[in-house]
DNA sequence: GTACAAATTTAGGTATTCCTAACTTAATAA
DNA sequence: TTATTAAGTTAGGAATACCTAAATTTGTAC
């Protein structure tokens, strides 16, 4: 029902409150839509008034159940397409994500499931993230770990990583950074963060900033000791 | 590089050369686009003066070669988009239009390369209609004629349908109009134009309008006597 | 050739979504 | 507490794509 406009605030407060910093800022959506403050508290009022958003002046904002269910469904649309433009059509990593950035504000619900069903019915997209189901609902997820949060010494599965970029994608792709992957965890630097480890034999040093945005789990998905 | 509003101005243009009526009104535009007589008049003014439509007022409009480009382009995307609902995500005739009339404005040409090499480089769609190619060239096609043109007493093969409507092509399906299937043409009624085919062993009249959006050649591709 | 009707364009407005600049509120630091 | 700055909002305006109602142009019928 809502814009394409609409659909990416949405999807914004929601990916705010999801991951990371936690609460959606006038200033934080601006920047991460790339728009002004100005359009930003506007809509913020606008989605308030149409019930997908709570809002208060100057206290900041929250996605409503409804705006919820409409975030799981761009969600749900947006990871679908990725799947099959990878698994499918074959395409890269760092190729996806603007193609289904697109997409997902041109795709009926039925065409989506009908995906989906050819798919396979894939509980998480190319990236590790949960594709929400036909009624919207997010997948039961293991427990997974920042390689900010890990501890030196030991092994792990890489199980997500957040697609903030192409440059980003094409970075992983680059030093071996895949999904189901084994990393090791050799130190992690104390004067800055970065986190050295150990992907195909090779040891590579990711900024703490990047470790971030990339999560593991135990890997025989056992939990973290 | 146009907006979605323009590309379906500059597709509806196109159609209307390309098929039936020949010249492109303002309110012919209008009907096809349901949008009033006065929109329509302002954006082929806006489309002139971008140099994809040549137009003098009150007398007409048809597209520069550069709108034929775009027009051309954007058939590319849309008939790929139907060819790939219906073969691979198994889509109904009816079901096709609707989606591919908003995934034709979302998918780059990048992806749509990706698509119709995914399904063989085909030449024609799910319609008959043909498929320009990565050069916006359209593929030789073989002569046709509608039902409303045809010879009494012989038999043809379907070989293009027009999908005016999801309705119409519902009929089609329920009546056994199909691509590639054999029709045996037995009248044109005198009084009103329609046409008595018999399809599947059937008997079936057809009005002289929805027989225009019927075409066929000769069973083996040699030309109507 | 005029008068009328149909087709088309223009005038004046609305709704979206965005902008910059100005203003207001909240947070912070001395 | 108070000054300063950061964050957020409002004011005023632009661009797009529509609308209805009022011209205007064109073509046709007498
Ligand atoms: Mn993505
Ligand atoms: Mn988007
Ligand atoms: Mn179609
Ligand atoms: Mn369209």
């Amino acid at each position: 029902m809502p814009t394409v406009s609409k659909e990416d605030y949405i999807k914004a407060i929601y990916n705010t409150k999801n991951s990371g910093n936690g609460t959606a800022t006038t200033s934080g959506i601006a920047e991460k839509l790339d728009v002004s403050k100005a359009a930003t508290s506007e809509m913020v009022q606008k989605l308030s008034d149409l019930g997908l958003v709570d809002y208060e002046k100057y206290k900041g904002m929250s996605l409503t159940s409804e705006g919820e269910r409409v975030a799981l469904q761009i969600l749900r649309r947006h990871r679908i397409w990725e799947m099959f433009l990878i698994e499918v059509l074959g395409l890269s990593w760092s190729e996806v994500h603007d193609e289904a950035e697109r997409l997902e504000h041109s795709t009926s619900d039925f065409l989506i499931d009908k995906i989906e069903e050819f798919l396979g019915f894939p509980k998480f997209d190319p990236h590790g993230s949960p594709i929400p189901n036909k009624n919207f609902e997010l997948p039961d997820a293991p427990l997974i770990y920042s390689l900010n949060e890990v501890s030196i010494g030991f092994s792990y599965k890489i199980s997500r990583v957040l697609d903030k970029s192409n440059e980003l994608m094409k970075y992983f792709t680059k030093i071996g950074v895949a999904l189901h992957k084994e990393v090791f965890v050799k130190e992690i630097l104390s004067f800055d963060g970065s986190v050295v480890i150990q992907i195909d034999g090779n040891e590579i040093t990711i900024s703490q900033k990047t470790a971030g945005y990339i999560f593991v789990c135990m890997p025989e998905g056992g939990a973290i000791g």
